[in-house]
DNA sequence: GTCTATACATGGATAGAC
DNA sequence: GTCTATCCATGTATAGAC
């Protein structure tokens, strides 16, 4: 089996490395072999040599940005226990997206994976790990709620991820628009949590209501 | 001024549909003067005739097919007028854009105007559509219900947009991804409009909280 | 005014050098 | 095994035909 010799490793990383810079700098419609190869400082040629096809080194680069990203937030996650805090990271990581890009390159990806679809699972992929962290939490901050036996936090983790890179591409062209429909969610979710305070009558009557409305 | 001959308008027509056609069918990466063109049928190098460049036309196709997108389901949102109802609406469309695009589209448009410039103002002007009339029929809802004065319905309306823009691109990597992330928030929906039928105990006793957490 | 033929730039991929 | 020189396809833009 390949050796994986430590020039290739290296040529492979400037390359994944690269394709980041350029995704998340250029764009995916700017994001050819040329200007990944000449972000990485290496001949163009190499990302057919080491990946095959552009395609299949952005899909390489996807799984590579989104394991790193995650962990980056993988611990703040972990520390989350309420409604409010996971609203707090959010607005934080928002932040630092708005200089590192890491989300708004899964919406560069999840566009051009409607051309590419070899582009299309590993983006899922990159996605998912997000999604895993998410609905973890989510877990978590819903057990302790009163109305945790109505909530899916498989699907929501999903709405939460997808609904967070809309909005980091929204951030693209309307920052100002971005960051009040963030403050809104802000408010949305303390509506949410202010549930949790209500009395156990009030609980009672809202449980009542909701098992009336249940779907399925 | 320009008389804009019956000639003129056809042709421009023609690569605004193309335009929009490439678009939703090949994605960003894959649209240039020459795909669109072949879309409409028409020589490449009218597209900078008729428009300057690539991407103005691309800004133009912006306007033109959210105008159409928006004033297809105005007159349904307009008749929304509960929460729930307008969950149910949102799930219909979800179910048409599965084929038209029209959301996805946006998002393209999202993700290429990272690269062009010119697209920014486009594209924001395009979702301005949506948000608009989503702002609309949540004034509308949210008076309905009592805690109105908590929530920011031009805020909201932004972060609907974004999300569903971002729903929409996750549905083409993970169509069942995106149906259940699309439960959840119709889960989380009824789940706040509960708060609707609480007792006026319950209700004074959620106000205090929301009082009490309210941000600026 | 409308459109086509054509020039020039960029991108994808490989044959063969090292 | 690693990489470069080179080829052909695709993309952008314009000069000039109709």
């Amino acid at each position: 089996m390949s050796p994986e010799t430590a020039k290739s490793q290296e040529t492979k990383t400037k390359l994944l490395k690269g394709a980041l810079r350029t995704l998340t700098e250029h764009g995916i419609a700017k994001t050819s072999a040329r200007t990944v190869a000449a972000a990485a400082g290496v001949n163009q040629a190499l990302v057919f040599y080491h990946f095959g096809s552009v395609d299949e080194l952005l899909a390489a680069a996807c799984r590579y940005g989104a394991e790193q990203a995650v962990s980056r937030y993988r611990a703040r996650l972990a520390a989350v226990t309420s409604l409010s805090e996971l609203l707090a990271l959010g607005r934080a990581i928002h932040e630092e997206e708005r200089a590192g890009g890491h989300v708004a390159l899964l919406g560069q990806l999840l566009a051009g994976a409607q051309t590419h679809p070899a582009l299309g699972p590993a983006t899922a992929g990159g996605l998912q790990l997000w999604i895993d962290e998410i609905e973890r939490v989510l877990v978590r901050v819903l057990a302790g709620t009163p109305f945790g036996e109505f909530t899916d936090p498989a699907g929501l983790a999903r709405a939460v991820a997808a609904s967070f890179v809309g909005v980091e591409l929204y951030e693209g062209v309307d920052a100002a628009g971005a960051a009040s429909a963030l403050d809104a969610l802000e408010q949305l979710g303390v509506l949410v949590s202010a549930l949790e305070e209500l009395g156990p009558v009030a609980q009672r009557a809202v449980r009542h209501h909701l098992r009336r409305t249940a779907r399925r």
